[in-house]
DNA sequence: TTTAGGG
DNA sequence: CCCTAAA
């Protein structure tokens, strides 16, 4: 196979075809790799959240539909996988992300944003506060969060405590502070943290199947499919369109409004002003701009028998990632987003905990539950969401696909049998400790999908909307996928048969089945492999080249770059003689 | 969709 | 690898 011949040798002239000599494009095989996705008519995974927390939104009148106990994942504000330096993957709430990034306007009625920034929040600005007046609805929050949860006036202040985030988890459990115990020291003294004990009920479990001898065996993470699919909107910030990095827009708008340090740096005045009212009233302000303010969860409960909740803060599963050693810091970081991305994404059924204990009989009261203005202990109430096999509301349009083949092919599932068994037992449903105590085997750990809503059979059944949504939610810079010798020397043999400037061809003859490397891959990776044949031996980075190749490379490379230049010398020549003849002579050629 | 190049 | 202007 490895034919070590000169240029000459290959017989190019016979393989000289004219570069406009393809097959028809009807006739080649295609793939829909850079589709662009229309995002309008698509519920981003905010949205869907803020459909969520609609229901969340005691102030509609309904009850609680679905209750449960012992719940496991619960979700921040928002997801943000930045890892500040207290090494604890934060996410940012939702608030801040419609904030800064104008979701506000898209969210529905009755979302999150409204939650938090609308209505209940002006509600809060109705309860009285010393010293503060109804003006600032941060006085509001502050007050509930610095104050002990209790009766004050008519209210009965309610905390629904915001907790983390996402925790990754390699050879053993690493457990993130969450944002209240650990950030916001502040918040964390007053109120109540839920445990998190049970948190490894709920986990993703990413593994890219990275298998040398088959490519398509890949993790798909890095597919255009996925990265399409998983564009986000929500990640781009205040356009929708005119962006056309939404990848790294979201690093550049997210590290900026999550300065955690600033945050930081306002709770220790906080922690050491405690008596300045006005300082502390500053504090928030301050944190409302440029932290998780809104994010914790208040609730209130009014005197009229009305419950008012103030959902500040959900927290996201846990989720484990695994990766290889020699991944970039950069590939993780995506792949956490990734999987966040998709959580948010799907259909999720709300949790509810109360006091620490799951409720989940949906059919009780909210006061039979506790959640009352009576109850004077209410100082912890949760909501969580959670991967739901359960949410009509959300499932139901679903035509019956199999977006989980198609969409994230790369995650294993061998245990989704066994984990949809006990569809109604959250604990089944999230093995806790994938990587822990719940003696997976090695080959059937590496299954859970990262898409926790993926688990469900039902689940799969998305809805275009929801597909289009995944698309959307992580767009992601591929991975990165070094080509190996092989792959070079199936790139130098096509060159040197079909040329430098037929890519696509040189696609379906050497990579047909390697539905990572596209043509553009392909053209990319022969520019660097002209360079690196160009550069010292020492100067070459990777896994080296066989000297072979390179040589082969240069070869190529020479005779094509003059095959095209006699080829354009010619055109010129027959463009100057005689131009009505030009076109049929580059037909010829 | 492909090509060709810059980023 | 990404992004795009052009074709």
């Amino acid at each position: 196979m490895v034919s070590h011949k000169c240029v000459e040798q290959f017989g190019y002239k016979d393989s000289l075809l004219p570069p406009n000599a393809r097959a028809p494009r009807s006739a080649r095989k295609r793939r829909s790799i850079e589709k662009s996705i229309s995002e309008d008519d698509n519920m981003c995974a905010i949205d869907l959240l803020a459909t969520v927390a609609g229901h969340l939104s005691f102030e509609s009148g309904c009850s609680l539909d679905k209750l449960i106990e012992d719940h496991r994942v619960v979700t921040q504000n928002s997801v943000k996988l930045e890892f500040p330096e207290e090494d604890t993957p934060l996410i940012p709430p939702v608030a801040l992300l419609s904030q800064e990034n104008s979701y506000q306007g898209s969210l529905s009625p009755c979302g999150f944003s409204s939650v938090i920034n609308g209505k209940v929040e002006d509600e809060a600005e109705d309860f009285s506060y010393s010293g503060g007046g109804g003006s600032d609805a941060f006085q509001v929050g502050n007050f509930s969060e610095d104050v002990k949860p209790g009766i004050d006036g008519d209210a009965v202040v309610l905390d629904a405590r915001p907790n983390v985030v996402v925790s990754l988890g390699s050879s053993s459990r690493t457990e993130v502070p969450s944002i209240g115990n650990c950030v916001s020291h502040g918040v964390r003294d007053d109120v109540n943290l839920f445990s998190r004990d049970d948190d490894e009920n709920f986990s993703g479990y990413i593994r890219p199947r990275v298998t040398k001898n088959s490519p398509r065996t890949v993790p798909r993470i890095g597919d255009r499919r996925i990265r399409k699919i998983l564009a986000s909107r929500h990640w781009k910030g205040s356009s929708r369109h005119a962006d056309t990095k939404p990848w790294r827009n979201y690093y550049s708008q997210h590290q900026k409004s999550y300065p955690i340090k600033k945050r930081k740096y306002f709770d220790h005045i906080s922690d050491s002003m405690t008596d300045d009212y006005r300082l502390r009233t500053k504090m928030h302000r301050g944190s409302r701009k440029v932290s998780s303010m809104k994010g914790h969860g208040t609730s209130f409960v009014s005197s009229d028998s009305h419950v008012k909740l103030r959902i500040k803060s959900f927290r996201v599963p846990e989720l484990f990632i695994e990766i290889p050693e020699d991944a970039t810091v950069g590939s993780l970081k995506r792949m956490v987003m990734e999987a966040v991305s998709t959580l948010l994404s799907d259909g999720h059924r709300v949790g509810l905990m109360v006091q620490g204990k799951k409720v989940r009989d949906d059919n009780k009261t909210l006061h039979q539950t506790g959640i009352s203005q009576d109850n004077t202990q209410l100082d912890s109430l949760d909501f969580s969401l959670e991967p739901s096999s359960e949410m009509p509301q959300l499932l139901t349009s679903h035509p019956s696909g199999h977006a989980y083949e198609e969409v994230l092919p790369v995650y294993q599932t061998a245990n989704l049998d066994s984990v949809l068994g006990s569809d109604h037992n959250d604990a089944a449903l999230f093995p806790s400790g994938p990587l822990g105590n719940n003696d997976m085997a090695e080959d059937s750990k590496a299954t859970i999908p990262v898409a926790l809503t993926e688990f469900s059979p039902r689940k799969s059944k998305k809805s275009e909307q929801q597909k289009q949504q995944q698309q959307q939610a992580a767009a992601q810079r591929r991975i990165r996928r070094p080509f190996s010798v092989t792959e070079v020397e199936a790139l130098v043999q096509a060159v040197e048969k079909l040329g430098t400037g037929r890519w696509r061809d040189v696609k379906v003859r050497a990579f047909e089945d390697a539905d990572h490397r596209t043509y553009v891959d392909l053209k990319d990776k022969w520019k660097t492999l002209v360079h690196t044949a160009k550069i010292s031996p020492q100067q070459r980075r990777g896994e080296p080249v066989p000297q072979e190749l390179l040589d082969r490379v240069l070869n190529a490379h020479g005779y094509w770059t003059q095959q095209q230049m006699q080829l354009q010398e010619n055109v010129n020549k027959q463009l100057q003689e005689s131009p009505s003849q030009t076109e049929g002579m580059l037909l010829l050629n």
